[in-house]
DNA sequence: GTTAATTTTTTGTTAAAACAATTCTAAGAA
DNA sequence: TTCTTAGAATTGTTTTAACAAAAAATTAAC
């Protein structure tokens, strides 16, 4: 559906502002399916992420200002984070010995095996999407949004 | 910023995956930005949204219904946002004489004139992404979202 | 004409986002 | 040493999002 649809435009909207919309909205479209996915697992999309990024430090902890800087919204409370995967015992977390003031975050078992069952249904996704578009259109869209967000 | 950049992985990613990264973290730089735009202004993203809906409306009232199918994020409280405009005297409600069950939304003078400050700003914001970009660049990626967002 | 079903909106509740303020630790200067 | 500054994480508070449940009015069925 063209955006002017989705919002029920009927006046014609300069590309400038199309193409916020656009982003925005197909955002949502994809949060939305993604949380989806995600609810069985009582996960958010956030805890997702940190998960995520815990598993890319291949056994290693990770400490809180790493995790943040390398979640998308940079605004996000990683403490309060930390703590849900706490609770649902998907993380450790341990004073590190070297600097007390940082901590030591590391994804357990139990949190390495949720994000298994969960790989398959994350490609799943991802590929439902992209193949909506060629090989081309794909490395385009990609190029064109790297390049447009540039402040 | 590259993606893989931004999320500071090491390791090649599949486009398919690129691409919702990359729609996720646009979304967020432009959001970022725009709540600085409208945060002089105590209003929110979604509120900004419930008055351009309203002035759109042309002098009728919308009711609540409208309101929320126009929206992006579909599944937003139309009844709060309403509220926290009432509260500033930037919209009215009223019940549709018609069909009791209704409410008819309107916008004031207010609330028009606020718009009217943003107008500018917010132009100015669509702009400054979009000047990134050659015009054929921009027709092409709001074309590539609108294919790639189909489900 | 009464009951049931549907539409439209509101309310309630819990979780999450946003942002400021605070605590605790480390490092460096006087 | 003691004081100050900076770094790292937590806590507190206020909004907002998400979703379920309830309320009110209308329409349809019997």
């Amino acid at each position: 559906m063209k955006i002017e649809d989705v919002i029920k435009s009927t006046v014609p909207m300069e590309n400038s502002k199309k193409i916020i919309l656009n982003v925005m909205y197909t955002q949502n479209i994809l949060a939305e399916k993604f949380n989806e996915i995600l609810k069985p697992y009582d996960i958010s999309g956030e805890q997702y992420n940190v998960l995520r990024i815990l598993r890319g430090q291949k056994g290693n902890p990770a400490n809180m200002c790493v995790i943040q800087e390398r979640m998308l919204a940079k605004t996000s409370n990683t403490t309060r984070l930390v703590d849900k995967l706490l609770l649902k015992e998907f993380v450790t977390r341990e004073v590190c010995p070297e600097n007390r003031r940082k901590i030591e975050v590391t994804i357990t078992q139990k949190g390495l095996d949720v994000l298994k069952e969960l790989d398959p249904k994350v490609t799943e996704h991802e590929i439902a999407f992209s193949k909506n578009l060629t090989d081309d259109e794909i490395v385009v869209l990609n190029q064109l949004l790297e390049k447009y967000r540039n402040q």
